[in-house]
DNA sequence: GGTTGTGTCTAACATGGATTAGTCACGATG
DNA sequence: CATCGTGACTAATCCATGTTAGACACAACC
């Protein structure tokens, strides 16, 4: 698949580095030490779990390739998932001051996971432009929080699917994942469902006016929308929340952007 | 008012060092910077905005006394409020890299808010403890986030009403603010219902039953919970999250504490 | 002490989305 | 090639919550 690439001109792009220099760019140095947090990451299959609620790792882990989900189990068996994670994706930072996890992560793909010691985390974080950078991305994240709690809370099922796959489709394009409006979205409608406080069921429904009124295809696990500003404009999306840098998308195979 | 003190003796705590000290103690150095945070900060009436969406403020804003709300604007007239903020809550942390503002915050009650100037949270974040308390205390935000969309998505009005009624009393215990199961919570009902997606004349409902099983009195702005086990069995409320360390409620005014 | 505004509470009725219970297509597996 | 599992899709019925509209209590203000 080809890729946009913000970093240098002929290797992959590598999606953390991508999503932290959305921002600000960092010394070569931190890339260096950032990119070495991927070489061993395990490969998982698909659905299985990384972690489960309660548990109190030893570890952060960190999505290098592949989906996963944050979600949170209720006492009814009813599950409400609140985040898909993506390629450069930490997981769990918080879980060093929370000490156990209040929820679960899971792979929704085939997935490489890298697993951080928290000494390395340690280490990290002693840098000066990292511990910011992380601390943005965490800001960047809230913001996301925010728009879903809009989308579940206020917003009817269609302008919420809606709004669910312009967010990917901006998050997807920031790590260079999206070619031609068209990107791998490997959710199934129940997974959606899960995402927004809907039943698949009524997922399914709302795919068919989204296909219907051709604002978007989606089949085997490809998302192509056809209409970006008129879905945008039927969920009432703006993008501003993503904090979206021209810069990181445009430049492609220009060598390292200086500020 | 008798509050907790986590601080010295005599004085009353400051809450953003309160908050920010759940998780470990400062240098004094940085304590006597964030408590000059507090020292000039502006009188505002009720209801009345601190910052709009589309705003890009010169100025990070602290909410010192008094209660605020986040909230989003929909086309259609409705309005999602994403959290409340209390005193030693910032605002607007994101702006620095969102650029501008995606939602609106105002007063609730008559409030004391510190302006502080980007040039400030900059000599602030350059301080090590602080770029961490600070990364953390987001974290922690982080985590209420979310656990507001499973209120959204998958609790009945019941027990979100009755889960928003207990986070707010451990993070009001938390900066000192409980006494005796009983703290100021000056929502409307309407405010309640456009936090948790549900309409005013639903949380009236919500709250008699709440009322009729003898778990809670609210009247006149005052809130009493009668029976706080069975009401955090009753909407399924775990606060892990939110991270309590037993260390912070319990000492009361004997002194700074240490670890 | 009337008026105005705000918030609480009630009742009657309407509805978006849930629930339940399937069918169907397809890929993987033995 | 029969079986199994999963995900997409459909239809009939139901209910939690929304909508609308108004009564009432109380505080602030002239």
């Amino acid at each position: 698949m080809a890729t946009v690439t913000a970093q240098s001109g002929d290797e992959a792009p590598i999606p953390l580095i991508a999503k932290l220099e959305t921002v600000v760019r960092l010394p070569d140095e931190d890339r260096r030490a950032l990119a070495a947090l991927g070489v061993n990451a395990r490969e998982m299959g698909a659905r299985r779990n990384i972690i489960r609620e309660g548990d109190r790792p030893d570890h952060v882990h960190l999505i290098v390739e592949g989906w996963a989900a944050r979600y949170k189990l209720l006492p009814d068996g009813a599950r409400q998932i609140t985040a898909f994670l993506i390629p450069g994706d930490f997981c769990d930072l918080h879980v060093t001051i929370l000490g156990e996890m209040d929820h679960g992560i899971a792979t929704l793909t085939r997935s490489r996971v890298a697993f951080i010691p928290h000494s390395v985390m340690e280490a990290l974080t002693q840098r000066p432009a990292l511990i910011k950078a992380f601390w943005w991305a965490t800001l960047v994240d809230e913001a996301v929080l925010r728009s879903w709690i809009v989308n579940v809370g206020r917003r009817d099922a269609f302008e919420a699917v809606g709004h669910l796959l312009c967010e990917l489709y901006v998050r997807m394009k920031n790590v260079g994942l999206v070619e031609d409006h068209r990107f791998d979205l490997p959710l199934t409608q129940e997974e959606i469902g899960d995402a927004l406080g809907l039943t698949s069921v009524h997922v399914n429904r709302v795919l068919q006016r989204l296909r219907a009124e051709d604002l978007i295809s989606l089949r085997h696990g490809h998302l192509t929308i056809h209409d970006y500003r008129r879905l945008e404009k039927a969920a009432g999306f703006n993008p501003n929340y993503l904090h979206i840098e021209r810069r990181v998308q445009a430049p492609a195979s220009r060598g390292p952007v200086t500020l």
